[in-house]
DNA sequence: TTTTGATATGCCGACCATCGGTATATGCTG
DNA sequence: CAGCATATACCGATGGTCGGCATATCAAAA
């Protein structure tokens, strides 16, 4: 799973939110760093509805503007669990070798 | 960054390696989930190398079959740091997130 | 003996998620 | 009135990965 899906699932955990909402979630979850693109987020909805992962929450007309709200789904929920237990996992393999490598090395490298 | 790019960092954090090397060590440390293409890893070698997070450490010539040994360098090793700073904070998010939803949900999703 | 599998590097086309831009539309603000 | 935020949606380009193939050596199995 990539980083933007991953984040759109997170988005979604906190409650549904429509796509906007969800680019937004994202911009303040990642302190700035990650501003999904309209077409990698509205793409990446229509994916993972497809897959399960997601569905629609419903959908509402605000100022004469369309709001489809999105909620994650039990699977989608799982497989988040999984992809954060993996993303954890991974980061402590790396930091566990980066420290016994500074102890090796003591900070000078090419 | 994507996920076998960041392994082959991982991998070469404990120590130069080569190529074949580097597979099985990611197999190993991933509990065989993750098996890199010869055409995924010697393109990451490549790209990375381009980059100037690894470089070449040394040739060695073993049964009359080449291993060409890659370590990582300075940037490298502060490129890995800050990916897996990054992985660590996404994933405490969304496990915040997925904990907070399953005491509010209790368990019953669609 | 032949063939399969492991070792080892490298090239190639295909796939697809993401990027970047555009279109459309409304409402608020400078 | 121009620009920005809101909101959805489509499109071509990019690029990392996948999957397969080629090449070569050596050991083990059939």
């Amino acid at each position: 799973m990539r980083e933007p899906t991953f984040l759109v699932l997170t988005a979604l955990t906190g409650g549904p939110l429509h796509g906007y909402a969800v680019i937004e979630d994202i911009a303040g979850m990642t302190g700035g760093r990650v501003r999904l693109r309209a077409g990698t987020l509205y793409a990446a909805l229509d994916r993972l509805r497809a897959e399960g992962l997601i569905e629609v929450d419903r959908e509402e007309i605000v100022q004469s503007r369309l709001r489809r709200y999105y909620r994650l789904t039990g699977a989608g929920e799982q497989s988040l669990t999984a992809e954060t237990a993996r993303l954890r996992a991974q980061a402590t393999i790396a930091e566990r070798r980066l420290r016994a490598r500074r102890i090796q090395l003591g900070g000078a490298t090419a």
